[in-house]
RNA sequence: AUCUGUGAUGGAUCUAUCGCUCUCAAUUCAUUGAGGGAGGAAAGUCCGGACAGCGUAGAGUACCGCACCAUCUAACAGAUGGGCUUUGCUUUCAGCAGGGACAGACAGUGUCACAGAAACUAUACCGUCUCGCCGAAGGGUGGGAUAAGGGUGAAAACGUGCGGUAAGAGCGCACGCAUGGUCAGGGUAACCGGUCAUGGGAUAAACCUUGCGGGCUGAAAUGCCAUGUACACUCCAAUCUCGUCAGGCAUUCGUGCAUGAUAAGCCCGGCUGCUCGCCGGCGUGUACCAACAGUUGGAGGGGGUAGGCAGAUAGAGCUAUAGUAGCAAUGCUAUGGCCCAGAUAAAUGAUAGGUGUUCCUGAUUCAUUAGGAAUGACAGAAUCCGGCUUAUACAUCACAGAUGCAC
RNA sequence: GGUCCCGUAGUACAACGGAUAGUAUGAAGGUUUCCGGAACCUUAGAUUGGGGUUCGAUCCCCCACGGGACUA
């Protein structure tokens, strides 16, 4: 049964980690959000498949309420998704990832999750020739 | 009745599924169950505290803040009540509704553009009065007195009236205003009232003076923790090389053993920026002492990256009832009840449906029903409290204004 | 989280509490030229918003808004 799950294990909450996947990742972008991805080289025992985080820009979105609506969404709109992901990479690798809001205005939950996914489908795709 | 403005109050709710975070319980250690989970401003950071670190030997000065009085309060630049003053209205000896950074301008200094004679030691422009000279006269000219009138200006040397005078002038008097003194007066006090004296332009949100208050820094403060890696330092063992102060004791003359010092001055740091004064320094310095150092292994051990714990959520706590002090703000007492967010790249969300509310359209029995739409504003805790300020869709209430209708 | 500073024409800067807020450049119009440039002449254009002190505020004080710097 697949568990639609996004607790403190799968999310990236290191002050260092952050600052190596944004120095060192890849990135895509599908409007309005950026994806930076990073294999995780030596992950620790016990760690989960995909770790994620979420950024909002403060200069796009001054007030502080606006900026909570839309990183709620995106988290929402990546946990539905999340299982599919995790069955094709198929626990072989480990990634940390970034989702950065780049809109400058908020839109509805339905568009945010669509462009979420198109986003990483495309991830997906440059994975698979990479193997190649 | 509608609209607008100001102020106050509220700032929808229930169920299901999938999630997030904290607490408790259970255990197969990864889950399950139960419960809690944003605001009136959580915002701005404009004030005041609690709490913590540093300091604690203080004094003076500087700097900053406050400024009618009393009360409330942990405290405040906040609140309540009072005084004085000012604006508007009603129409008067007052009332109602607002506003007031509301100590001091005889302690001193500065500034007061333009206009005006003059902006504070009155250089008298037009005038007024008087004396001398000239002239027949109107008048002219020179000296003196005069701040009542004119004009200028934001402001003109206390105001108005009467007396007085050559003309005038607080020169005198009455009333009023301001300031200062005073009273066995009223009031806790500001202040009010009486009385005496003086008459002094404005400006202290110009410098300043007086009184009162303030040690500095802020939770990213501060205290603590264990593991791994590398390292300053200390001890022990092994190994290798180099070297052996002074006097004393012992001596197998190879050597072994114990002992030996830190003054003044200067510099730096701290106590509030400065001065005095004080404290500290494994700084310098002269002086003194004398044996180590490297490598390897073991033990101890300090600082510190990232991380974790405490600080940090039971309190100036919320709430109900009764009593009680006070005009009120606000306390006090008694008896119950409650535990009410604690995240840390930072939790409170998504979807679906109902109830309620508002709007639109239709129907009629005129306050009900059917369908549709919306459920919105300002805005997200970050150590915690008390205020202030600012933002706020919609609903309700109060007050004010405008328009329309009826009487 | 804390501390501090600034806001003037489109832009960069001035202005002791006192004329109609000034200078440069840019903008618009004109003169000159066959046309353009340069030059010359003319014009328009601003004190972040609100309140207070003052006779009078860009300047002094308070509140708000916007922008910036420092600190860790």
């Amino acid at each position: 049964m697949k568990r639609f799950t996004l607790s403190k294990q799968e999310r990236l909450s290191s002050r260092k980690e952050i600052e190596i996947l944004f120095l060192e990742g890849q990135s895509l972008t599908k409007y309005p959000v950026r994806l930076v991805w990073r294999e995780a080289i030596c992950p620790t025992p016990g760690e989960a498949p995909l770790r994620m985080m979420f950024s909002v820009s403060k200069k796009k979105f001054p007030k502080a309420v606006d900026r909570n609506r839309a990183k709620r969404l995106m988290k929402e709109g990546y946990r539905l998704l999340k299982p599919e992901i995790i069955s094709t990479i198929a626990g072989q690798k480990y990634f940390h990832l970034g989702l950065i809001y780049t809109g400058s205005e908020l839109l509805d939950f339905v568009t945010i999750q669509k462009s979420i996914s198109i986003a990483l489908e495309r991830w997906m795709q440059k994975l698979q020739q990479e193997t190649r």
